[in-house]
RNA sequence: GCGCCAGUAGCUCAGCUGGAUAGAGCAACGGCCUUCUAAGCCGUAGGUCAUAGGUUCGAGUCCUAUCUGGCGCGCCA
């Protein structure tokens, strides 16, 4: 690639003015086109170390470059003393075809060499429906688990079941009232019970008496469950396994993390209970592991449920988690430390809360959760697509605003609409030429010269480094970001040929029209594999609401 | 009180390890339809980057303090 060829050549003229051969030479895309095509400020920052003006180590620098050598029309050293640099056209060009040799895989990386890798998330306890946060976290955890993937890890998606705790029994006790009040209506419901729709439903459906108890309990816990899979199911997340809390118990983890804790001697008692000493490790306080009255705590099945992926062979484990989690990453990773594991482990990505606004109102209630939004309830009005979108577009530490009016606008003004329409431009071209894209695989891609053209020939190669950002900083919203800009770049050649028929795909000379229509498979190919990462759909023909009808 | 996250255009938000005049979408304003689908396109306007200091050749980005918003500080999960 040209790019690394100039990294070099770069690097051996630094390394020629005699400055430190470890010289970081620093090489990014120009934000503004006045400044080339790529910029290097390492002349700027040389300028302590040699004591030197910049612009002068720059013009030197300049001098020893051997720019044949890498693919560059035009050299200039500019303002400060950034050099900047063109490419020759063809090396522009010469992209198009590696995006349609690669066409599927265009935009894979194999940075993580087949290690493996575990994101666990949405993590939900199984006492109601999933609402819109359990959605974010969901197509956050799902896209940044396909974000791995897509550069070389073996990525496991993992949903951790709370299935052990005091919330399933308050949410036994909760169904047992509702039951009890089909024969009885006065019967009395608990203080803390779960006061949603769904909990008379489930009481209703019980086959059993009103003595069941146990059966009750999994009853409830199962039908719970069974509905967050068929959520998770039609919001199309994936899950490799589902970890239950309460095999900790059973298969003597929790009691075998205590040993090893005791062992390793971060362990005391007091009041009759049993603390670990995370304070030794940055905690803020030490923690309870076991109480008073022989209860392991949650934070010790955490420990012991963290120490097992580590043991399963996941030396890297990602959590996407709510950010009122916050407060349990120090502990965790401390009790972890004890046992000797690394101190960042497990990596956290917490997100903040979402909001639901409808004609500027926050929406706050649901008719069968009663409290909150459901993530149901979100994607049946707006649909998957859009649904994960927005969830994706904005970085995770940031709270969200999901704009349901702009959700509902089936227009280029809805940014999911208008990455898919792109898309299915790039298709309908085709289809008005007859032909599939897979027949055009190559063609004179030097015929290529119109701005509009050699513009989105950038911008689309630019899907690979985008992923590999993306997916090191465990940040969707980059795509996203990227797949706006691809689609406007798409439109705006698209439609350079309203104005100009010269400049349309079609009908124009022949090898002309063969070198475009291999820039709209390029493009085509391009917003596919960028949507598929985010589980996204990308339509060939879109349907409008006004042609349905 | 302590901790974490955030404060950038009227609104919703980008801004990569500090780098060249701070970007996008929506809203606003002005143009453009016998189209490879105008469900659109082109253009204009709009910002003391919460505030005050500091570090630096250079700060939206790093440090300190203050203000505002969200979340968290249990022998709950």
């Amino acid at each position: 690639m040209a790019v690394e060829s100039l990294q070099r050549e770069l690097g051996r003229a630094v390394r020629a003015i005699g400055a430190d051969p470890d010289t970081r030479v620093g090489l990014e895309r120009a934000r503004d086109p006045e400044h080339g095509d790529w910029a290097s400020n390492v002349a700027l920052t040389l300028a302590r170390p040699l004591r030197r003006k910049p612009r002068e180590i720059a013009e030197e620098i300049v001098a020893r470059l051997d720019t044949d050598a890498a693919g560059v029309r035009s050299v200039e050293v500019a303002g400060p003393g950034f050099i900047n640099f063109r490419l020759a056209p063809e090396a522009l060009i010469g992209g198009l075809a590696e995006i349609v040799d690669a066409d599927l895989a265009f935009g894979r990386s194999e940075d993580g060499q087949g290690e493996p890798v575990m994101v666990e998330f949405v993590s939900a306890n199984p006492t109601g429906p999933l609402h819109i946060g359990h959605g974010r976290q969901a197509a956050l955890g799902d896209a940044i688990a396909e974000l791995l993937a897509w550069t070389g890890w073996k990525v496991s998606r993992e949903f951790y079941y709370n299935d052990a705790g005091e919330q399933i029994n308050r949410l036994a006790r909760s169904v047992a009232a509702r039951r009890a009040q089909l024969d009885s209506p006065s019967a009395p419901f608990p203080e803390d019970g779960y006061h949603g729709d769904y909990v008379s439903e489930i009481a209703s459906r019980f086959p059993g008496g009103p003595a069941a108890s146990e059966e009750l309990r999994a009853f409830a816990v199962s039908e719970l469950r069974a509905e967050q899979d068929r959520d998770l199911s039609e919001f199309r997340v994936r899950f490799d396994r589902y970890y239950l809390e309460s095999s900790l118990y059973t298969d003597g983890r929790v009691q075998d993390t205590i040993r090893r804790l005791r062992e390793a001697g971060r362990v005391y008692e007091q009041g009759g209970a049993l603390w670990l000493r995370t304070t030794a490790f940055g905690d803020d306080k030490d923690r309870v592991m076991v109480r008073s009255n022989g209860e392991p705590t949650y934070f010790l099945a955490d420990v012991a449920y963290h120490l097992a992926k580590w043991e399963r062979g996941f030396r890297r484990a990602i959590n996407v988690q709510g950010s009122d989690h916050h407060g349990t990453t120090a502990r965790v990773r401390a009790g972890l430390q004890a046992l000797g594991l690394p101190r960042g482990y497990p990596e956290y990505v917490l997100h903040q809360m979402v909001t639901v606004l409808r004609g500027g109102q926050e929406v706050k209630f649901s008719k069968r959760a009663g409290d909150y939004v459901t993530l149901r309830e979100l994607f049946t009005e707006v649909g998957v697509d859009v649904a994960r979108y927005f969830f994706l577009m904005r970085r995770a530490e940031a709270q969200l605003v999901f704009d349901l009016d702009l959700a509902l606008d089936q227009s280029d003004k809805n940014p999911v609409y208008k990455i898919q329409y792109a898309h299915a431009r790039m298709h309908a071209i085709f289809r008005r030429a007859g032909l599939p894209m897979s027949d055009v695989a190559a063609g004179t891609v030097a015929l290529l010269r119109q701005p509009a053209e050699v513009e989105l020939v950038k911008v689309l190669r630019r899907l690979p480094e985008t992923l590999a950002e993306a997916a090191a900083r465990h940040a969707p919203h980059l795509l996203c970001k990227y797949l706006e800009e691809a689609a406007a770049a798409v439109n705006a050649w698209y439609h350079t040929g309203n104005r100009d028929e010269s400049l349309r795909v079609l009908g124009v000379e022949q090898d002309l029209s063969r070198a475009r229509l291999l820039l709209a498979r390029a493009a085509a190919i391009v917003l596919r594999n960028g949507l598929s990462v985010l589980g996204i759909t990308a339509p060939e023909r879109m349907e409008h609401a006004e042609t349905l009808t």
